[in-house]
DNA sequence: TGAATAGTGTCTCTCAGACATTATACT
DNA sequence: AGTATAATGTCTGAGAGACACTATTCA
């Protein structure tokens, strides 16, 4: 049994093999605010890419943690949250990115994961990040004709390494999960109005959505909202009566889904 | 500049950081051979797991390929297959499984792909797999009342590392999959009858479905077959007229999609 | 000849979207 | 007072499921 042990070690050692590829986590940490969603980016403090925003992460520490857990490492140490504010965030693994040339030192493969969170404090910078922010991600946002044109904050930042390409993936995953599940409540407090919820979805989606249809839907599926009895202290501030306070129902999956138009 | 360089290669290269992870790829290969889904499996020719059953897979090299190709590559190496028959399989990225305790050896992180394939011949045991063998995947048949208890042969073999994880997760990637694309055409020839892609639902959902509604549906939905024109040569061998032939159209994304009963 | 199937037609129910309406609350 | 909004109601069309029916082919 030792000698088969070694025999093993020893293949599995073999440095060609595996000794020069490095793992990280990456993390797409998606907020709401002011109504805006948002992504946490932080600038790079030293080489390569030095200067450039780029995705919180680092690398995976061997032995000690899974995927999830460094991933949930990373999301803490970036956004300086206690372990109980991230027990009301979501967060999944987003897929795996691993070209050779990705990251010019070495073979680095990054596992990238996607998280929904609520209105967060301010970042702070740690590590080897100069500086950590929240950025808008200027999303196909008024949707018609002529919006008035601003500038897209995300869009003007070239991220470092593939991590564009890995923000876009996300988003496009956020865009899907919204649909089929209950992760909207994710960027919204314990409880919340069905206009809220709706901002969230039209923010996400960059799609207006038709208020009364809206409401009977979400309302209409088992298990995504449940009445507190309570209602909002105010109402909309351009008038209007006072919205009905929900909370997160126990569903899992919305059965039918909410289809994007 | 080379000063920088140097400076951030010692930092990647902090031995604790990264040396003691392993990265892999294993790849759930799905078929349908007799109409049955079937899976491919390796037997482990050394410890760990030594004689148990796993998924074909093996250490990405580095600094040489990315992740899609490590996959490709050992489909390949496994199945024994040419190139211009790989063109035909449809491979994506399934998730990464890093718990640190995978493994026993060290801490080995697998990147799991799902691979569809028609009916492919027979496996090559290659490298260090002493056979590889296609395995019925038991999946819930009969559906209803008492069917006959047939042994469930993957559920009686137990997978090494955690590849019954990774299994389960293929196998509800692949049932949500053919909801809402037309990847059930990957599992057939270039021309099949619209009966022979019924069969690839029934089989992978574990469900009857009507002959009637599916047909319809089938034909409903916009680039998911195209008319060939043709007429199978051979009609069922239980009765019946001969079915027309389709292909796969140009459509990746079934609007409306086809959801399970 | 008998039986099972391919393909089409019909009906009903559910659900999404457009539109209308009433009550409420902010400015 | 004026206005925008919350919430509900009504109508219509698309689509899924149940069922029926005909024509065709194999055993």
């Amino acid at each position: 049994m030792h000698e088969d042990d070694e025999a093993a070690w020893l293949a599995a050692y073999d440095p060609r093999a595996y000794a020069p590829i490095a793992l990280t986590v990456d993390v797409v940490v998606l907020t709401l605010r002011q109504g805006r969603l948002s992504i946490l980016l932080v600038e790079r403090g030293g080489p390569p890419f030095q200067g450039r925003w780029a995705l919180p992460g680092g690398f995976v520490k061997a032995g000690e943690e899974g995927l999830d857990e460094a991933a949930a490492r990373e999301l803490a140490e970036e956004t300086g949250l206690a372990p109980t504010a991230l027990e009301r965030v979501h967060l999944e693994q987003l897929g795996s990115y691993g070209a050779p040339d990705r990251d010019p030192r070495m073979h680095v493969v990054s596992v990238a994961y996607l998280a929904f969170a609520p209105d967060l404090p301010d970042p702070r910078a740690g590590g080897d990040a100069a500086r950590a922010v929240w950025v808008p991600v200027a999303g196909p946002h008024g949707g018609g004709t002529g919006d008035r044109e601003l500038p897209a904050p995300l869009a003007e930042r070239e991220l470092a390494f593939d991590h564009a390409r890995i923000v876009a993936d996300a988003l496009e995953r956020a865009r899907g999960k919204l649909e089929y599940t209950p992760l909207a409540t994710a960027f919204l407090r314990p409880e919340f109005t069905i206009p809220e919820l709706r901002a969230v979805y039209e923010e996400i989606w960059g799609e207006r959505l038709h208020p009364g249809n809206f409401h009977r839907k979400v309302l209409s599926v088992p298990g995504f909202v449940e009445d507190t009895g309570a209602t909002a202290e105010r109402g909309n501030s351009r008038g209007g009566p006072r919205a009905r306070l929900y909370r997160a129902g126990p569903a899992t999956l919305l059965h039918p889904a909410l289809l994007r138009p």
